[in-house]
DNA sequence: ATGTTATGCTCGCTTTTGAACGAAGAGAAA
DNA sequence: TTTCTCTTCGTTCAAAAGCGAGCATAACAT
C-alpha cells in the first residue's frame, strides 16, 4: 500500500466517522503509529482535519468547496433559513422561473434535496452552472450576459420569458416598502423580473428582515402581484396589516 | 506497442481503478519506470490525473472546480496549437457565434489577450461562466440546458440564433469525412451549429488531427459552407485537394 | 539530411518510513 | 491542588524507495 493510498483511506473513515485515532489506524495499516501522525499532519496542512491528542477530526466544509454563489454570499445564514420555508410552497412537478439572486439559489439547493422533479427557467449564470447535473430540467432565458452579477437581461431574455407560462415565479429583491413597493438596483434585472411575475400563475418573494423598508432605485411589480411572501423573522405589525390588506400570505419561521 | 496506445490503455485502467501505480505499469508494458512517469506526467499536464509518489490518480469531476472546460480536455496541447492560429482570422471588433467545444473554448481564450473588444454569441455555460469579466460582449443563446456538455439547446435557442447576423462563427466538430461530410455525436448540438453557420458571414471550422476521417452520428452542414479550416498539423495531400476543390482555406502551424 | 519524439540509463536529490529518545499531555492517586 | 504514571508527540537519524534532469540512442517524420 502506498502513501497516498492510505491518505486516502484515512480520509473516507474521516467521511463516514468524523474522527480516527491514531493507534487503531496503525495497525490496520501496519505501519508505526509515527506514519499515521505523519499522515495526519500532511492532512493538517492541507487544512482537512484538525489534529488533537489521539486522533484527528474532519474539518467541517470550509468556504473553499462550496459552490461560487454561497461562497460570495452574504447575511447567508438569514438566507438558508428563508431557503429552508420555500419547499412546502412548491408542488412536486412544478415549473419556476427563478432570478439571480442568492437567496432564490439557496432556495434551489434545497428544493432540490427535496422534490423529484422540477422544471426551472432561469437567467442567472450560476444557475445554469450548479445544476447542470442535477434531476431538474434547467431552462436559460438566454440574452445579454451582465457583468458582475452573471445575469442574462435585455429583450432577448425578456421575449424568453414570454414564451412560458409557469406555475410559480420565485424572486427576491433589494427593498420593500410600503410606498415605493418593491425596488432592485438595476434596471435591466428589474424589468426582466417584472414580466417573470407576468408568467407565473404564484408570485413567491424572498426577502430577508434587512430590505424592509431599504429603499432603492428602480421600482419592479406593485405588491398586488404577490401572492406569498417568505422572510427569515416576523416583521411588524404594521407590515404584517399592510401585507394582509394586499392579500399576501406572509411566511416566517415559527 | 505505441506510446498513445499506452497512455490509452493507462487512461483505461485509471477510468475503471481511479489509480495506478508506477512500478507495475512499468512491468506489465516492459518500459521502464521513467517511461511511465513521462506518461503519467502528460497525463497531469492535460489536467486528467494528479499523481503522487508512486503513482497517479484520476481527476474526478467535482463539478465545482473553476475551469470545467480546460481540465475536461484531452488533447489540450493540440488545441492550444490550434487556438493559437485564429487570432489573425478575426477582426476587431468583429462578432462572433461560439459552439460549446473545448477547441472553441481555447481560442477564445487566446482571443481575449489579442484583441480589444469583440462579441460573443454562445450556447455555452462554461463560456458564460468563464468570460462574465472578460471585455466581451457575451450574449446567450438560452434554450434547454443539456446535462454533461453543458450547453443550451432546442427550439428557444435556435429562435435566439437567427435573431444575430455575426462576422464569424467559430465552431469544431467531432469528425470529418471527403463522404459524409462534417459530423457530431448528438443532434440538438448538431442542429444548433447548422443555424450557427447560416448566420455567419465567414464560417471558421477548427479540428485536430485525429477528426480527419473520423465519423460520427449526425451530419452538420455540409463543407460548402466552410470558408476556412483551422488544424495543428499539416492534412495529408488528398485532404488539401479536397479542401482547395471546396474553396476552403486551410490554417495549419507552418 | 535534419529535426522531433520516444525511450533508457545514470546520478544526485527528495520523500517516505521506522526506530529511538526525550518532551508534553491526560488522568488517577495522594 | 499536586504528584505520579502512562500514553502520545515531536525530533532526529538512517535506510529505502521514488523522482527529476541531463545525456545518449533509436525510430520516425519532414
Amino acid at each position: 500500500m502506498l502513501a497516498f493510498e492510505r491518505r486516502e483511506k484515512i480520509l473516507s473513515t474521516l467521511y463516514s466517522d468524523k474522527k480516527v485515532f491514531v493507534a487503531p489506524l496503525a495497525s490496520t495499516f501496519n505501519v508505526t503509529e509515527e506514519t499515521i501522525r505523519r499522515d495526519l499532519e500532511k492532512l493538517e496542512r492541507e487544512g482537512v482535519v484538525t489534529r488533537n491528542y489521539g486522533g484527528a477530526t474532519l474539518n467541517e466544509r470550509t468556504s473553499e468547496d462550496l459552490p461560487y454563489q454561497t461562497r460570495n454570499t452574504i447575511n447567508l445564514e438569514e438566507k438558508r433559513v428563508i431557503a429552508q420555508l420555500v419547499p412546502p410552497l412548491i408542488k412536486d412537478g412544478s415549473s419556476i422561473m427563478a432570478d439571480t439572486s442568492s437567496t432564490v439559489y439557496e432556495a434551489l439547493q434545497v428544493l432540490q434535496q427535496s422534490k423529484d422533479h422540477l422544471t426551472i427557467i432561469t437567467n442567472s449564470v450560476s444557475i445554469l452552472q450548479d445544476f447542470a447535473f442535477s434531476s431538474f430540467d434547467v431552462f436559460s432565458t438566454g440574452g445579454s450576459l451582465r457583468k458582475n452579477s452573471r445575469s442574462l437581461v435585455g429583450p432577448s431574455a425578456i421575449r424568453s420569458v414570454q414564451q412560458y407560462n409557469v406555475d410559480a415565479a420565485v424572486v427576491s429583491c433589494k427593498g420593500i416598502s410600503m410606498t415605493q413597493g418593491i425596488m432592485d438596483t438595476n434596471e435591466p434585472e428589474a424589468d426582466l423580473k417584472q414580466y417573470m411575475q407576468n408568467q407565473a400563475r404564484q408570485v413567491i418573494l424572498l426577502v430577508d428582515h434587512t430590505k424592509f423598508g431599504a429603499v432603492s432605485l428602480v421600482k419592479t411589480f406593485p405588491f398586488e402581484q404577490v401572492d406569498c411572501l417568505v422572510t427569515n423573522k416576523k416583521p411588524a405589525e404594521e407590515w404584517l396589516d399592510f401585507f394582509g390588506q394586499h392579500g399576501i400570505d406572509i411566511i416566517f419561521p415559527s
